[in-house]
RNA sequence: GUCCCCAUCGUCUAGAGGCCCAGGACAUCGCCCUUUCACGGCGACAACACGGGUUCGAAUCCCGUUGGGGACGCCA
């Protein structure tokens, strides 16, 4: 029973309950909760509201508790804005599998939206890779620059107008405006004001002397008296900033290119995005943002900043930690849905403390109040092992197209089956069939006479074909040849494998048999203890 | 340097003041299953960073220290 899976010892709960799971999804998309079982009130309803009505901390005001009352009724939407400068890293995918997992946990939408203002480093190429990363996870998105949407354009290079235009009401307001400074001359005046101990923070030169010549001119927005802010971030409860931490920040570039910290709000209020699900690094910015969001009178979203994920050192991943890209994952044999669910255990667990679960479980389960707030170091070993338990319980005929780009052969489906519980990556599959396609005879472990019968079984009955004529045959070696155990089995591998390790003899014999018949390449059982008999006799290496 | 965030086994985590001399998972080690390797099963090792409070009672709440991380760009 599921009730089980919460409370017992002594039993493997991650992979009985993952079973369970899959049985109880493929009944129906929701799930039974195992705490209600004991109190026979039975429990079907999907968790809508759940962050709600168990949230973690008090709201702390008339107009978050007014917000929150808002949020019940207003539609979900989430947005995951990659910056197109190359692969989707482990780090960007977790964000977008945890927006992703709240969009649809509060049947909300879940959108794509291009970050590609920085001209010198977006492009194309790098956007297609992104996309194609995310497609291979599975995270299918509403909106997009692909799917298009209720607010296009899904790419920022391509809405300047708005932020134009926005920037233009801002300067109108007298809440930003135009600076002439060089990039030299700030240098300079940041270094100074480091060499006198004050905090690196615009001179406010050109707020003093605001005009509106043509010179060229970068915007900046003018951090005003009531700059402080306090926002309740989903994860880490209140976070508050005064307004000397910061200083007056452009918004648009003298190339009149909008800078992220601009273009971020627009888009975000522009796209009607409810909650702003996004990295740690992203926090600190928030405090600009809040500031644009009151200075245009829009409404500010739900904000969660997500940890960032950690190499072994415990400094923020990155290459030098070696593999960081989900492609990278990918070309090793990594399965999408485990790394979906690796990337969703690191920062969330299950309520149900469930290590491995389908995708449907982690929608119904998702919450933001479950994420943790703290960094998370990435563990290779973890992914392998959670990679393996999904080869394990999936049937051969849903890998073998998984395993062709990396190992192809007429028999491939049988031999998966025969060899995928020693397999943690779909690239170790070539490794452990190379038995099948790789004979060497062995030198000499048994007997010869012992190989002579073995020779002669082969030729009198066949090679086995299944189970049964698998046991008859040992059962008849047992006798012509006089041994058992170890000293029948060990030679009869040697001989028929090359090796001494591999899988079970009573699946591996049936396969190189019926591989011979429909692949040349492969060598049957018969051929292969005929090939041994051939060599010299006593190789004298034991 | 300033601001912000974070702090439970090596790693991911459970934990919402008594169910906790702290539970699960990966890894490691041992045993079992087994013709081998694996899978699987059983078990062992292993943590509340430190110091002060609050409380009858603190892993849990508060303050501080230490440590780690992030941000302070005309990058995102």
């Amino acid at each position: 029973g599921l009730e089980s899976t919460g409370h017992s010892r002594g039993v493997s709960r991650s992979r009985v309950s993952f079973l369970a799971t899959l049985a109880i999804e493929s009944r129906e998309g929701q799930r039974a909760d195992p705490r209600e079982s004991d109190g026979g009130l039975k429990s079907t309803a999907p968790l809508e509201c759940g962050h709600l009505t168990r949230a973690r901390r008090p709201w702390p005001s008339c107009l978050d508790v007014f917000r929150r009352d808002r949020l019940r009724t207003m539609s979900v939407r989430v947005r995951f804005a990659p910056s197109p400068t190359g692969h989707l890293h482990v780090g960007g995918a977790r964000t977008a599998i945890f927006n992703w997992l709240f969009a649809k946990n509060q049947g909300g939408r879940f959108i794509i939206r291009v970050e590609d203002t920085d001209q010198a480093r977006s492009t194309r190429e790098s956007e297609q890779m992104v996309l194609d990363d995310l497609r291979w996870l599975g995270l299918q998105w509403d909106e997009g620059p692909d799917a298009g949407g209720p607010h296009p354009p899904y790419r920022q290079s391509e809405r300047r107008a708005l932020y134009d235009s926005v920037a233009a009401a801002l300067v109108e307001k007298g809440v930003a405006y135009r600076c002439t400074c060089s990039e030299e001359e700030l240098e300079a005046k940041r270094k100074q004001a480091e060499a006198e101990g004050r905090p690196p923070h615009y001179d406010l030169t050109c707020w003093i002397n605001r005009r509106d010549d043509d010179a060229p001119h970068a915007i900046r927005f003018h951090v005003p008296e009531d700059g402080d802010v306090t926002i309740d971030d989903r994860i880490r409860g209140e976070v508050t900033w005064r307004k000397e931490s910061l200083g007056d920040f452009i918004i648009v570039r003298s190339d009149g290119f909008p800078t992220y910290n601009f273009c971020v709000v627009v888009d975000d209020h522009d796209m009607e995005i409810s909650h702003v699900i996004r990295a740690e690094e992203h926090l600190t910015n928030t405090h600009r943002q809040v500031l644009i969001y009151r200075a245009m009178q829009w409404d500010i979203p739900q904000f969660a900043h997500v940890s960032l994920i950690l190499g072994q050192d415990r400094t923020k991943l990155s290459k030098r930690h070696g593999a960081t890209s989900v492609a990278a994952y990918a070309e090793e044999g990594i399965l999408p849905d485990a790394m979906v669910n690796y990337l969703t255990l690191l920062g969330w667990s299950s309520p149900d403390g469930l290590d491995v679960f389908t995708r449907d479980y982690a929608i119904a389960n998702f919450s933001l109040e479950r994420v943790n707030a703290a960094p998370a170091v990435f563990d290779a070993q973890k992914l392998e092992w959670l990679n393996g338990q999904y080869i394990h319980v999936m049937p051969a005929s849903t890998l073998a197209p998984l395993v062709r780009p990396f190992f192809d052969a007429p028999w491939l489906e049988e031999g998966i089956d025969v060899v995928k519980t020693s397999v943690h990556r779909l690239t170790e599959f070539a490794a452990a069939l190379r038995f099948v396609l790789e004979y060497e005879p062995p030198p000499m472990t048994a007997e010869r006479s012992f190989l002579e019968k073995v020779a002669e079984e082969l030729r009198d009955h066949g090679a086995p074909r299944d189970e049964a004529s698998y046991k008859a045959m040992v059962e008849r070696l047992k006798v012509s040849a006089g041994v058992k155990g170890k000293a029948l089995f060990m030679p009869l591998r040697m001989a028929l494998t090359g090796t001494e390790h591999g899988p079970e003899l009573v699946r591996a014999i049936p396969l190189l048999e019926h591989a011979s018949e429909i692949d040349p390449r492969v060598l049957s059982p018969l051929a292969r203890v005929e090939s041994v008999l051939r060599l010299p006799a006593d190789g004298g290496e034991g």
